[in-house]
DNA sequence: AGAATAAATCAAAATTATTTGATATATATG
DNA sequence: CATATATATCAAATAATTTTGATTTATTCT
């Protein structure tokens, strides 16, 4: 059983790799099969699935096949989602206490 | 010299460990010192040393010395900066061409 | 100045993530 | 059915991140 932490971190593992960064800006673009991808970047076949599978992963992309060709497209859901989250996670929790720890 | 990918993967490194999302949650309640920070985690003095100042490159967190004791809290600027980016990095460019590599 | 304390830095070890090449699976095509 | 093609999975090698303990630096206190 993963804690809350480690699910919001899952979402985003996304952005936080440099190649991952590079496929989402090519999606940015509109949806894009695998093998454009693959074309694309700087990146083997099973090393852009792992990457894909990281992104999937967190929501932010999705994924449709069709027939052996896989499409992937940023998912606006899920992207609706990592902005909510990053906002909440740095937002003030109401409950602010006074850092009074240690005045000398 | 950085490219712009590893700038942005900066900024989210602060979001995708399950100890700094800790951190920055026991800093949504307000500004805190590094003292404080310790005793309500499971980590020693070097490894907090060590998250805060990823956290504070990524600039989501701010930090400020007084006398002996660092204080730290969540950045809105830099926070604004990360939502914005993320919606930013997740939102269609406008150049959307039409994935029509494979049509079988 | 000397002792005490907070936090940063360093280096080594441990852990985790990524890359790479080989193989497996699934779908289409002849 | 056999072959070709797209992608996923696996295992090993490599690289990057994180943890840990020791040391250093900076500041306060006596």
């Amino acid at each position: 059983m993963a804690t809350v932490y480690e699910e919001h971190a899952k979402v985003f593992k996304a952005f936080c790799d440099e190649k991952r960064l590079r496929i989402l800006e090519l999606l940015r673009g509109g949806e894009k099969c695998a093998c454009v991808l693959l074309e694309q970047l700087d990146l083997g076949q099973s090393g852009l699935s792992y990457h894909m599978k990281i992104l999937v992963e967190s929501g932010v992309v999705e994924s449709r096949q069709e027939g052996k060709w896989t499409h992937y497209k940023i998912s606006e859901k899920g992207s609706a989602y990592a902005v909510a989250l990053l906002k909440k996670l740095t937002t003030p929790n109401g409950v602010t206490e006074e850092d009074v720890c240690c005045e000398s």
